[in-house]
This record gives structure tokens, sequence and C-alpha cells, in this order.
DNA sequence: TTTTATAGTGTATATTCTACACTTTGAATA
DNA sequence: TATTCAAAGTGTAGAATATACACTATAAAA
């Protein structure tokens, strides 16, 4: 039995250089045929967290995701139908190529598509917002939080960690001051492996040492 | 009509050095008798936003405060009569001796009354999990919302202003340091007032210029 | 062997942070 | 009116961090 509530997911990965969202198009009114977060009613006795693991699992087939609250909205206008309360989550996956098919649907979405987070189709109900909000706490979080590391395979090279950088923070970074940085905080393990598959001299491999990013920012309050 | 769920308010005032959190007896079963956070169900046709402010003025006779989301709760086990899902807020009054005495109560509440932020009795629910969330979070929006000066009066000193950092922050600050970082802000605009009714020398007085602040975080992510 | 595309690296300057202690002021009071 | 009291107000030197900036090294492909 569905509670009087939904949850709504806004779900990112790290794709081709760009941050990208997982937005469903709708199979039901309202805003049949639109775009829309992937979201749905919690159920009566499911915690929030395991509806957001259902609905992120229904559109992509992953399980064990990073996931964390953003925000409620209740909106007396919000949805046609009368005030329906959401609480959005966002959640990180590491996407890679075996990973980017979407799951074909839900009887009440038609399908699922990867989208550039600052180039997206114009959203349901009040799902624009939403997205803004969780692209703007990101940045924020991403000073104290292993953010960018979720949207990584957990071997990944500078590179691809200042890219993920670059994408959420929306601007460029100076590559060396960048590196000099993050090998300063002393939570980066240097792996003795490169990457492969590539046409040109292959980088370095690291991993995070979650432990020590931890301890590093657990008391690091601005001040 | 109610709707069902509510909004819980961590009420936060500065008052003799200290913060205080605003806390109701309750006069109704569940946790009849216990220490809890104001809050309430919001009504079928109330904007979550003015039922806190409803809550707010209930309990303190106060109207404009600041205030913001803090996040949402829905725990199957939170409420001993089923899931009651709480949006919960925090907002930050300008307390000074005047407005000191609570209003003396709704049917469903025995009194208020202030404590100290660290020094709370024994909380209703998961109310204390609410209160020490909404800590962690002033802290960390501290620097970057005006978070301080919605805690003091339009004028004040630098001294208090200090008192308000090192009482959210939870640490003392150098003196001199706090002074210099403040005033190279710019957004402070000193005042040709001093203190009075003191019995030494008077402070000066300052006046946040709201603009200024606003421009001077509007775009500082870390990194 | 040359080309190509990215990896990887250092330094000088500016800015910010930190630690630290004494003098000034104004009201109260003796 | 001199003294006491309690807090206001102030500067500097050294450390750490942030910023700006451009070339060489490497590995695969052609």
């Amino acid at each position: 039995m569905y509670s009087n509530f939904t949850v709504d997911c806004v779900i990112l990965g790290f794709h081709e250089g760009e941050l990208k969202v997982l937005l469903a198009e709708r199979n039901e009114y309202p805003f049949k045929d639109w775009w829309a977060l992937p979201g749905f009613f919690v159920d009566n006795d499911e915690e929030m967290e395991d509806a957001v693991k259902r609905i992120l699992y229904e559109n992509t087939g992953l399980k064990d995701v990073f996931m964390d609250q953003l925000h409620s909205f209740a909106g007396l206008k919000r949805h046609p139908k009368g005030r329906i309360l959401t609480v959005a989550y966002y959640a990180l996956v590491q996407l890679d190529n075996t990973k980017l098919k979407t799951k074909p649907v839900t009887n009440y979405m038609k399908q699922a598509k990867w989208f550039p987070v600052r180039n997206v189709p114009e959203l349901a109900f009040d799902h624009k917002q939403i997205l803004d909000l969780c692209l703007e706490r990101l940045q924020r979080r991403l000073a104290y939080k292993p953010i960018a590391f979720e949207l990584l395979p957990e071997k990944f090279t500078l590179t691809q960690l200042q890219l993920v950088y670059e994408g959420i923070l929306n601007k460029t970074l100076d590559k060396r001051n960048f590196r000099k940085k993050m090998q300063n905080y002393g939570f980066l393990k240097e792996l003795d492996e490169v990457q492969t598959g590539v046409a040109y001299r292959a980088a370095r491999l690291y991993k995070l040492d979650k432990r020590k990013f931890l301890k590093h920012f657990q008391n690091t309050v601005a001040f």
C-alpha cells in the first residue's frame, strides 16, 4: 500500500567528461510524456531510503550507491492533483559504458535517459528547481564529502578526478594546483598501476583512502 | 483540517553568551510531559513555511524570523503511532530580555522554555537527533549564510558577534584575528554609536550590510 | 622515426592564517 | 578627583596556503 508522499531522485553519473542526470519520461498524467526526475510513492511499510534504492534499481539496475537527502517540497501548488509532499534525494553512481544502459521501464514511465546536467529538457512539476538545488548543494558538499569519488570507479586517474571536480563546480581548475592540493591532503593512495587501453601515455591510477578522507574532514568547519 | 505530516522547529536564540533552543513540554501522548521541539501538523491548505511561522508565533510571540529547512524524518519507528513524516526547520530569533518570555501555551503543550543547546534534557521522539543535525548544519552554513547576524539585534558589537560565532562553532576564537577577518570582509558598517548601559568602556556598534554580505558569499565555493 | 595526445612537474609571488600581550577608555567607587 | 575595574581595541612576524604560469616526458600509433 502506498503512503501519501513520494521520493524523487536526482541520479547523477559522470560520463564523457560531463556530469549527467538520469531522467524518466512519464507515462502517466499529470505531465504525461514529460521528462521528470525518477520518483514514486513510498510504500507504507518501507523506509524512505529503501524507496530511493528501489527506484534507483528500477531505473538503472544498480544497487549499493551513495545517496543523501536533499530537501523536501510540499508546495500546495506543486502537483495539480493537490499537495503531494516529496522528499528529494540525490544518488551518485559510477557510470561506465556497461552501466550506461538504463533499464527499460516500469509501467508508469516509458524510458529513462541520461542528460548533461546543464542541458536538460523542460521538466515536470518543480523538478528543475530540485535539480538546481541539488547542483548547488553538491558544490558545497564537495568540499567535505567524498562526492567526487562516488562518481568514479575505484581506481581513477588524477585527470578524471579533476574533470569531476570541474563538472560539479562548473569551472576549470589549474592542473598543477589541483594535483598539488589533492596530493597534499594525503587521502589518495598512489597505486603501482596505470591506465590501460589509451592510445597515448597511460596515467597513474589512484584509490581513495576513505578513512583518511573522513578523518581529514570530520572537524573541518570554515573559520 | 490537518494534513498527515508535521513540521518541527529548532528555534534558536542567543542569550547570556550562549546559544539557546526553545523546547516545549508536551501535554499529550505519546511522550506526555517530555520536552520536545515545538512542532505540529501542517494544515491541509497551509504552506509548510506558514506552519512554521504559526508554531513560532504560538511559542514565542515573534514574527518575521529567519528560517530554513533542515531535513525530513520519516522513519517507520520514529513515532509510536505509526510513521509520521516530519519536516524539520530551524529558526533564528533575536532574543533580548523583553522577548525572553515564552508564550504560555496551546492546549497540546504545558510550557515552553529556553535551554542551552549543549545541555538539553532528554527529548521526545528523534528530536535530539534533529537538534544535533541542526547544530552541525549551522556550523557549515555559518560560513556563507548570515546566520550569526540573525541571532543578534540590528546593531551589535564585535564582541557580541564573536560570542555568537563561538557559540555556534563551539570553540573559542582569537579576538584580534576575528576582528581582522570580519572587518576585511567589508560587509560590516561601522556606526557612530556605542553601546549604552555598561559599567565600563562602551564598545562601538556595527550593522550588517546584507547586500554586501550576500554578494561576498554568493559564488564562494570551496576549492 | 615521427607524430600525437595526454601525463607529469616547480617556482615565485600574493594572500591568508596563526599566535601572541599590552594600552586605552569610561563608568563606578572610594 | 584619583583609583579601580572590566572590557575595548590594536599590530606584527612567521607559517601555511593559494595562485599564476609553460614546458618536458612518455607511450602508442602511424
